[in-house]
DNA sequence: CACAGTCGGTCTGGTCATCGAACCATACCC
DNA sequence: GGGTATGGTTCGATGACCAGACCGACTGTG
């Protein structure tokens, strides 16, 4: 399904923020990004995404600020949120819940978010009802939750164990 | 600009949520709902969207339960937000909000949001600074702000005075 | 140095969505 | 009957998306 870019004439805030993320893939992309998936090839193998299209819309995504393209060798890229993309994370977490909620697995939560310092799950505002406050994405882990579908690539692997939002994937395990 | 539709092989909640919300136009027509409009010709004239797209959308927003379709005369057809809509009004007030911190309008802001009983502007989390809450779209009220770029159609007149949210924009005045 | 493999893309051809404009059926008003 | 409002559908052209083939730069291996 394709998905326009621009909503012109609409002088709202809300097609502003859709110029940036409204594209198709753009936000499972970013969260793939929060998630630690990097790097091109990781991307393609957890989204099954066509390349071209990858590529057309990492570029999109660097040119509205969204990632930071930078060279992990010679001739590789790595891509990492910005703040821009960090301040985004309530919305898409918000939006994650909302899906959890209405399209429920029948064994329960697909994937789970916790505060790490109280290690309490949050709640459907992405609040922490321990501490009461909402953390950012560098104080929540995540992990596979009982409803979690289990896919066959290398990255989905990774991301089964409890990981802070934004390390690596390809860095070692949990980090406390 | 395109987007497309299912994303299959996608195990997770956030692409259950976007099949549901993420093609083009659908979550401005779901906005406008919210705002109270209803009726296939004041949308047309509020988003300028082509008119195919449109009956195509708001068939696919009645099929996932997103939209309650029913006649205010004969031949003529209502839109109405469902339950599984007004849970998503969150989520759509921090991407609005997000869009307004990222892209902001020189002037200030497009639009303001307060909570009704406490007459406050909600914070960016959509929460009501006066008394603590997170309120249901019936207890906000909407109106232009500074940053409002005027659009020549009758829709938008009528959202430039407070308003509460869920008004049918046909109805009148603010209501209190 | 030749060779294979990995990475991050680009190119191509076919399909599908979107766009803008024209058309249409119903209901109402006079 | 003629005119208008409403809620669509149909059409042809353009553009986005998709899957798969191709490619250039670099790395490691012998």
């Amino acid at each position: 399904m394709p998905l326009g870019k621009d909503y012109r004439d609409q002088p709202c805030s809300l097609a502003r923020a859709l110029e940036d993320v409204g594209e198709r893939w753009t936000l499972l992309i970013l969260r793939d990004v929060l998630f630690g998936i990097t790097r091109f090839s990781d991307l393609r193998a957890h989204l099954d995404i066509p390349r071209a299209v990858l590529a057309d819309r990492l570029a999109a995504m660097v040119a509205a600020d969204l990632l930071d393209r930078r060279p992990y060798a010679a001739g590789r890229e790595e891509y990492h949120p910005t703040a821009k993309a960090l301040d985004l994370w309530p919305v898409l977490h918000g939006l994650l819940e909302w899906g959890e909620r209405h399209h429920p697995a029948g064994a329960g939560r697909r994937r789970v978010f916790r505060h790490l310092p109280c290690h309490t799950p949050l709640d459907a505002r992405g609040g922490c009802p321990e501490c009461g406050t909402t953390p950012p994405p560098s104080e929540v882990e995540h992990l596979a939750g009982p409803g979690h579908t289990p896919r066959a690539d290398h990255v989905s692997a990774r991301l089964r164990e409890p990981r802070p939002l934004l390390r690596p994937v390809r860095d070692a395990g949990p980090g406390h």
